[in-house]
DNA sequence: ATAATTGCCGATAACGTTACCGGTAACGCT
DNA sequence: AGCGTTACCGGTAACGTTATCGGCAATTAT
């Protein structure tokens, strides 16, 4: 709240010119070695930081980045991380805000941070955004965007993602592999992208090997281990029990876990279970469940190297899509070969 | 990148002067009913703006919170969700950094908000963080200041913070009520204060009930799945063994949980396990694991409304400490009775 | 010796906005 | 007619910083 100390500060007290201590504390080539000296250690001294408000103000850029996430779930959070620690070492400040998966939110806080307070966006969007004018906007006024994770198809940026129908297909190949031929599915919200990938995998690995999905197999539930758990125990009350589930993600395969477990059947012999994001959790649980590693620490990293690519100017981003493969981790729930 | 709309092409367009306009967009009394009007109707044409960084540079405020945190874990995103959620309410942005459990960034982290981004801080320091310059350099330059969760002792400010002396209390009394007898605590690193508020509860209590902490029940390590796990493998392994063991997180609860199964004991008939932060996933694992919510999302509104009030000028806010109080959930890990 | 170069520094404008002061015209009052 | 009041608007300075230009003295080149 004290008024921070500024150039204008130090050049009264040294009776020269603010040009002239700008100059000093850049290292200019055209001031005297002893007033740069006189002038750095009074900064010093008086603990100067330039004002960063200042700067922005008059080059038109913050070297902000606006990062706009859905929530802070584990594998947000671990790719916020590969963002940050990428972004840090490149001299930019990362502004990260969650719409709570709430499309109003998220509209909210981009125009929020719109009115100049960041040069560039990493956008994530939540699961109920269907309408994208908020995001086409900022791209309206040439605002640098990338998009990570849950990507937006008819919008051309750089994308960063990881290759969903990949890993959809391994789990379910190595399902059928080891002999399950009745493979339920657990997925997520009809609209969400990620969640329609990993099925698409998952459908295409089953017609591949000639096997039908039964309709009452593939289960659209919330983002939940609570409806997961439900899901599941409707599953397996079901006539045309499954010997297997994929969910496309851990929290609901854990849901799904404690559903076969209450019901008495064991993993990996009755029921075989494959989830999706390879959290620490699932290696700790007993079984520990077999999941479909994303690499989020690294796409996290990638989008903002893309970020940056774009910002110095790289032609050809717009429409440069990197997929990461996926690489699934076979743990006891599914492994009974 | 394209430049924004300024209230000056506003003020040429229309032939009138930018004060005229700066005062119809503010709804000025003296400003004639059809100027404002026209303002209005084309600064919302041309999707107006105003720049927040001159707002900010002229008025010395950003209404920009610096949140820094040192990791995203369960409990501190929950946090920080709190923060977020009353801020934003309140008008303010929520800057978020992570140090990432480390002093190092933790500094580079306070430095760089420091440069005239962000009017105040809400801090949770680093399991690393032993020295506490930085932090009252903050002070020094008589910028609010306010402790959450893991907070630094001697240093005026308002803390908010969980009750952690009544959480071990209650955890190990619990316990102690189930007619178990040879409690075990694993406790965090030796230097985090949280860590060793909870022991310290624990330790009280069982000096209430005339019992004795065996010095080899007193287990310090990482707060990690991994060394819990491994801890427990030891514990249960000793001559002396315990027969209930007390962790100061879930994720710790569920490493010794595996220990425990693996080991091919019975929860909660021959070992009692209690965890904390009462995180969703201890309810869906066979047994469901008691734990001590800690009311995180609480915690962080109670924070962004301490900053609030501070930042309004109310007086004598500079000591208070608004302590939250958890509560134990009992479930099957520990019910024996 | 004169011209050209170099070394060093200061003044000014600009980034976008608002607070403050001042000014003009129209109106009403005595 | 002369005065004060009101309604409305413009000009200027300021926030902190740097780019640009120009200026002066001292040094070097011709």
């Amino acid at each position: 709240m004290e008024k921070q100390t500024t150039i204008k500060d130090i050049a009264i007290a040294l009776n020269i010119s603010t040009s002239t201590v700008s100059r000093a504390l850049r290292d200019a080539p055209d001031v005297k070695a002893e007033t740069k000296a006189a002038v750095k250690a009074l900064s010093d001294k008086l603990d100067y930081q330039p004002n960063r408000l200042a700067l922005s103000l008059l080059n038109r850029q913050t070297n902000t980045i606006g990062v706009i996430i859905p929530n802070l779930d584990y594998v947000l959070a671990t790719m916020v991380k590969g963002i940050d620690e990428v972004a840090l070492e490149a001299g930019y400040t990362v502004m990260v805000c969650q719409s709570d998966e709430s499309y109003g939110r998220e509209i909210v806080n981009t125009k929020r941070l719109l009115d100049s307070l960041v040069d560039g966006f990493i956008v994530s969007v939540s699961s109920e955004t269907k309408i994208f004018e908020h995001i086409k906007k900022i791209q309206d006024k040439k605002i640098p965007l990338v998009l990570f994770d849950r990507i937006v198809n008819n919008i051309a940026a750089p994308k960063i993602r990881l290759d969903n129908i990949d890993g959809g297909v391994q789990a379910t190949e190595h399902l059928i592999e080891q002999g399950y031929k009745k493979i339920a599915i657990l997925a997520g919200p009809e609209n969400l992208n990620i969640s329609n990938k990993r099925m698409e995998g998952y459908l295409q690995t089953l017609k591949t090997h000639g096997l039908r999905a039964d309709k009452g197999h593939i289960i659209h539930c919330d983002f939940n281990q609570q409806y997961a758990y439900e899901a599941t125990k409707e599953l397996l009350a079901s006539k045309n029990r499954p010997d297997a589930i994929f969910t496309i993600s851990d929290r609901m395969a854990i849901g799904a876990m404690l559903a076969i477990k209450e019901k008495g059947l064991s993993m990996p012999h009755d029921i075989g279970l494959v989830g999706f994001n390879n959290e620490p959790i699932v290696s700790l649980v007993t079984p520990a469940i077999s999941s479909v590693e994303m690499y989020a620490f690294e796409i996290g990293k990638a989008t903002a190297r893309a970020y940056i690519e774009m910002m110095s100017g790289a032609a050809g981003m717009s429409d440069q899509e990197i997929i990461i493969k996926p690489k699934l981790f076979i743990r006891t729930s599914s492994k009974r070969r």
